[in-house]
DNA sequence: CTATAAAGTTAGATTAATCTAACAAAATAA
DNA sequence: TTATTTTGTTAGATTAATCTAACTTTATAG
């Protein structure tokens, strides 16, 4: 078994690593907000277990296991904040915080239940995809709202780096999962947006725009 | 903010206490399976951080600080049981070890959102009472089904020391909290008892009916 | 292609929580 | 009331996770 704070290193290698699967020692340092050496020992120490590959002065990498429990842990997040949300009547500015210490909890049973009581939902409330039963995650790959053009129409599909305050921002606009966006115009200056959507007008900066996935709406 | 450590020590006395609120280095260190050494050392750590009372050789009292705190995490892990078994279908014998574990949860809003979803319980699926929001405990009486005698007709309020065996034993006779229990017959030689409930009929030993808390029937 | 900066490592200290071995006090039994 | 057992404490070691200071390697910029 894997000590919380093991766990910990597991779940910021996957979610900064992406699909290649790769993090250097500084970017876990400061994700985690440890110090280098700190890292650095864990590492050696998560190479031991099999769960790394760690070469000196080499990005770190998981393996398939630390891929497969690091993905675990990842479901566990993500299975808990769509159980806040959907069967608690939380926000999704609120669960966050929460989740980070519930995806400790040792008990299959109970994120089964979680699992069935939610009917099995593939994603989570900031339409991050949960990784499955086997840790795998399916990568699914959106437009950042910034990266579309005026005249397009597009739906919101996820919120990335979406910050209790940055969702507490997309609240007070009214902006939510699956809604309908057209983009009026970008300004060529600045990259922001005069987007419509629920017949209102609002501007967006690039800053909140790159946070905001999306589809081409039909 | 107290450790994980601490908290289950905090958790400790306020079970093995009672309500004179006393327990000894060695019930502590038995209940937790902790050595004597380390729960002498905990005692002047919490002593240091007026949660307890601790004099050399003499048992260990919590401060109405440290009765408050442990009230507190008593309070999560019963609410978290009536959650698990009310909300999410578990059976009551299966909660324990989970609660053990969510009752370490650092969030107000969780618990109050539990709390509210239950409707305000005053008792956990064992029976246990729920201290209040300022940990504060009502004790209940009930009397031991042991101290009972032939003829009396009482109704099942509590079980104490409810393993799980226990309570899988109890849910294969049917048994279960709000029962009417009839009691036909008491060995003298063994204290085990025979019972009408449900229109059947079941033998008790007196380990078991000792772990029941009842109150006369009207 | 060197010089500087950034990233990474090594060595050694610190803190929390645990242990064992040895000793001391209190309770119990003879 | 003394001897023995039980309970509790002290001293010192260990492990996990962290840190700082000093050094090394790799990357970057003149």
């Amino acid at each position: 078994m894997n000590s919380l704070t093991e766990e910990n290193y597991l779940k910021a290698l996957f979610n900064l690593a992406g699909e290649n699967g790769e993090a250097s020692v500084n970017d876990l340092s400061r994700h985690l907000g440890i110090k280098m050496p700190t890292v650095t020992s864990m590492m050696k120490k998560l190479a031991e277990k099999k769960l790394v590959h760690y070469e000196s002065y080499k990005p770190v990498r998981l393996t398939d296991k630390g891929k497969k429990e690091a993905g675990l842990i990842v479901r566990k997040h993500r299975l808990t904040e769509m159980y806040l949300v959907e069967k608690m009547g939380f926000g999704w500015e609120e669960v966050h915080d929460i989740a980070e210490q519930i995806e400790h909890i040792q008990s299959p049973a109970f994120f089964d239940k979680m699992d069935q009581l939610l009917g099995f939902p593939k994603l989570d409330p900031h339409g991050a995809v949960i990784p499955d039963k086997n840790g795998k995650l399916a990568w699914i790959s959106y437009h950042r709202l910034t990266d579309c053009r005026a005249g397009d129409t597009v739906r919101l599909c996820a919120v990335v780096h979406g910050s209790s305050d940055f969702l507490l921002f997309l609240n007070n606009r009214g902006i939510r999962l699956g809604l309908r966006l057209k983009i009026r115009s970008v300004e060529a200056f600045d990259g922001s947006m005069v987007l419509t959507y629920d017949g209102r007008q609002e501007t967006l900066s690039a800053t909140a725009g790159e946070r905001l996935l999306v589809e081409k709406a039909k």
